[in-house]
DNA sequence: TAGTGGTCTAGACCACTCC
DNA sequence: GAGTGGTCTAGACCACTAC
């Protein structure tokens, strides 16, 4: 026939500019270094501002590119490995981690999480009854990686002063300090992706929406869940890490 | 004053959207039920088609919607939870699981993964070696959830027959029945969003780009990284779980 | 062929940061 | 106030699916 295949597969142009910008990246830009402004972007390129934007989301999806409103379009360093080993066999708290308490209210959890605390209902009504909620902050080399619900039955910090004579991250930090009395079992923990609520936003530097991978994670003591973490964690900047198992072994 | 603080945070549009739509989800539809399309849901929003796709997008990516071209929108099933956990301490491919191999090739490994091969490159020369590449797919409920391609250094099997006389699916299984006679000490594990490569993406009846979580695995024998996994589970519909570990104990 | 979601355009205005 | 990214509009055409 003579006739070549042209364009059979079009590419999509913000595919392709990814790809290109991708290797510019890779190529010609240091980490840090500010990316010429959108609008010059899209002249440059020949497409439309939303097209390369598209292109641009992509990429800091990927990690590669951080947008900062105000400011300007610069390169990422490489993602920073955070640590969520599921066997650490500690109360969150407990021992030595980059996590903070910041404050502790009274909630009745989302509908997700008390299908985990299923044992906290009250028993005449079958309503469900509010938990203390601790708000937790994690942050590594300086900056906010993550930011935590966790979710505690009053059952499991029975030990717990009188709540009224507590308040804030003091209050935070007796819920710990109870829960690191009960004996824990296990663990087990899901992760999935989400976009972030407005206040998790918020303490993450992001704005509402932006892709977070979600740790859950729940906390069994005497045959019960004992708590329920929800953990947001920026998905652009960084790598949950499952450390080496290497020293692990399998009960029986 | 007497003022009222009127919208000193305006919502974005395409978020107060969500919201609504997010609502109208859990109360009056049903888990497969075909939205109105795009058009007349802008025009019943009384915004920009862009805008209404900008929600849904946030939709589709907590796992809420799925939209197929040529189709519609219809609500999505809760996401599917598939056991990644790193406890397993077998080999890929050994046992009883639901990965199913369908190809090997030789290449040499991108530079991300031959950070994690290190010991395999040519120690005249220093350029990096190729190695086999395995591929493999990953169903749950009869979905294809995961793409896999596993990087295996000719060191690691050694007893392979001459790659020559196997090709395709046969050499696949070939290499992993191999990799299963090293001693395996350990793994770890680590999780990142990305977007899907257009081959991942084909496998797993999605556009190219689309977010995947990115799980790589580094499998240690003989105190050296024997191979490195890098899988991509769809991050609309699945959920990576990372089973109980109450019974497990730490070696001490 | 009709109807769907996916891509793309060329503009406008807004919120934010920094000077 | 100047410059940045974020939001939003009102169109157009394309690729795909199903009938």
């Amino acid at each position: 026939m003579g006739t070549t295949q042209l364009e059979s597969v079009p590419e999509p142009k913000y595919w392709h500019l990814k790809t290109v910008i991708g290797e510019a990246l890779d190529s010609e830009f240091e980490v840090g270094e500010i990316l010429p402004n959108e609008r010059e972007l899209a002249a440059r390129f020949g497409v439309a501002r939303a097209t390369l934007r598209q292109a641009l989301e992509q990429l800091e999806l990927e990690g590669r590119l951080q947008r900062r409103r105000g400011v300007g379009t610069t390169v990422a360093p490489p993602r920073v490995g955070v640590d969520v080993s599921t066997v650490q066999h500690r109360w969150p708290g407990a021992g030595e981690d980059s996590w903070q308490a910041v404050d502790c209210a009274s909630a009745v959890p989302p509908a997700a999480v008390l299908r985990l605390l299923d044992t906290d209902t009250d028993p005449a009504t079958g309503a469900a009854r509010p938990v203390h909620v601790v708000r937790r902050l994690r942050a590594t080399h300086g900056q906010a990686v993550a930011a935590e619900q966790l979710y505690v039955p009053l059952a499991s910090v029975p030990g717990l002063v009188a709540p009224g004579t507590l308040a804030g991250p003091a209050l935070a930090r007796g819920v710990l300090r109870e829960l690191e009395q009960l004996p824990l079992e296990g663990q087990d923990r899901a992760v999935e992706l989400g976009s972030a609520r407005a206040d998790d936003a918020k303490e993450l530097d992001r704005l509402p929406g932006a892709p977070v991978l979600v740790v859950t994670t729940r906390y069994l003591s005497g045959g019960r869940t004992a708590a329920v973490s929800v953990a947001t964690y920026r998905a652009d900047t960084c790598r949950l890490t499952f450390g080496d198992v290497g020293d692990l072994q399998i009960a029986s």
